[in-house]
DNA sequence: ATTGACTTGTGTATAAAATACGCATTATAA
DNA sequence: TTATAATGCGTATTTTATACACAAGTCAAT
């Protein structure tokens, strides 16, 4: 190939995440805001341009770590984004992931040389966003909500264990709606997702409640 | 973005599909033998590079197009692939997507420029690929296996219709296992992919079948 | 201590869906 | 006509999903 050939010439590959949050029964996007052109002032996703020396998942951890500290989040791949237009400086095709993390890890957004400030937003109450982040963000929250019925993936937000109502609030914050507290134990554990520990804690009720973890391999199922 | 900045310089987007058929009960995908290097003499999976001048699917639809002839073939994006030493020109980053056609639509399939060759190989046949693309023909069965059950993606494969005992067939073939008879038409049914007609056609059998058609859109179904 | 309020864990009855299998129907060919 | 072969339709059984009742653990007020 020549890579001289106007055709093929001046591409470049962002990789970008959409890393998610839920707080108080309410599912939240971290989003950064860009210091510099273009987009300038505008709010976008986590992530930004690949490295020649990097795999496309190494390179979405090393942005996700550049902004909020946060090194080893388990993420996943789910879409490419490449319309002709969707960078006005040259032409850019954006691997989309997804993640989520407890919070409270992420002590500080920190700023970089791109970005000057950080923060969690409510996903009904995200602002307009940069380049098409918006397209992704909405197909990232799709994604989001198939994984987490077939994958471990929240698994990062409770890395020390979940009780059930706990969970079952987590689940109803991101699919959007509610369940029977009794029957969803059951579909829950039904999913071969979590397994039972020996210890208790409390969540909102008084009564103490069993303590789970999520697995650290899920086996897929039969499709047909 | 610096654009001279040697960790970004020179890179390039691959769109690769692993287009599939199924005949007489056997799932095949197109191979293309290359004609230059690299990977002089190997065989790849439908693809090239990316044009700045057109978005993914219509990039990956163009090289479907020179290769066999083929227009509007209906495709679906699966996944990135990325890995740093994938190409070894230059750094290329590939989007996946898989498609399945009727093999008795492609007359002939064409010689271009840097290909001499193409053929359908059975999918446990299929010899040493060049680039990656052992890796995305892999991940490209599992892609297709997911989406024949829950997608109209089999239409363009029966652009005209198709009887149930022929469908049997076609799912077994890439599924890779057998089904009752009987309740394999009722879980297809209940899939709601397909619409009753009102005409018959002979398969294998001696009574005729009821022919059906694939649904234009198909609504995707609650996670939960 | 006892009681009530609150919340979690477990069970059970019913409805819906998946599976296993029987039988009649419609064609071909001898 | 009859045997054969494959398709369409139906039914009994098992499994899974849904709706709802009840017991148990903790806290706070009395």
């Amino acid at each position: 190939m020549n890579v001289r050939n106007k055709l093929y010439k001046n591409q470049g590959i962002h990789v970008i995440t959409a890393l998610f949050t839920v707080e108080q029964g309410v599912t939240k996007v971290l989003l950064i805001k860009r210091k510099n052109e273009p987009f300038k002032g505008d709010w976008v996703l986590t992530g930004g341009a690949l490295y020649n020396n990097e795999d496309l998942e190494h390179g979405a951890l090393r942005e996700i770590e550049e902004k909020t500290g946060i090194t080893g989040v388990p993420i996943k791949q789910f879409k490419a984004f490449g319309k002709v237009d969707r960078s006005p400086v040259m032409r850019m095709v954006a691997i989309g992931f997804i993640g989520i993390i407890d919070c409270k890890r992420v002590k500080v957004l920190r700023e970089t040389e791109n970005t000057s400030n950080a923060d969690w937003f409510p996903i009904d109450k995200v602002p307009p966003l940069g380049y098409d982040h918006e397209e992704i963000l909405h197909d990232a929250l799709i994604e989001l909500r198939k994984q987490i019925v077939k994958s471990n993936m929240l698994k990062s937000l409770f890395p020390d264990g979940v009780t059930m109502p706990e969970l079952q609030k987590t689940y109803e914050a991101i699919l959007g709606k509610k369940f029977d507290r009794r029957n969803f134990r059951k579909k829950i554990l039904s999913l071969d997702l979590i397994d039972d520990t020996n210890s208790t804690d409390r969540f909102e009720g008084n009564k103490p409640a069993k303590v789970y973890q999520f697995k650290n391999k899920i086996e897929d199922k039969d499709i047909f």
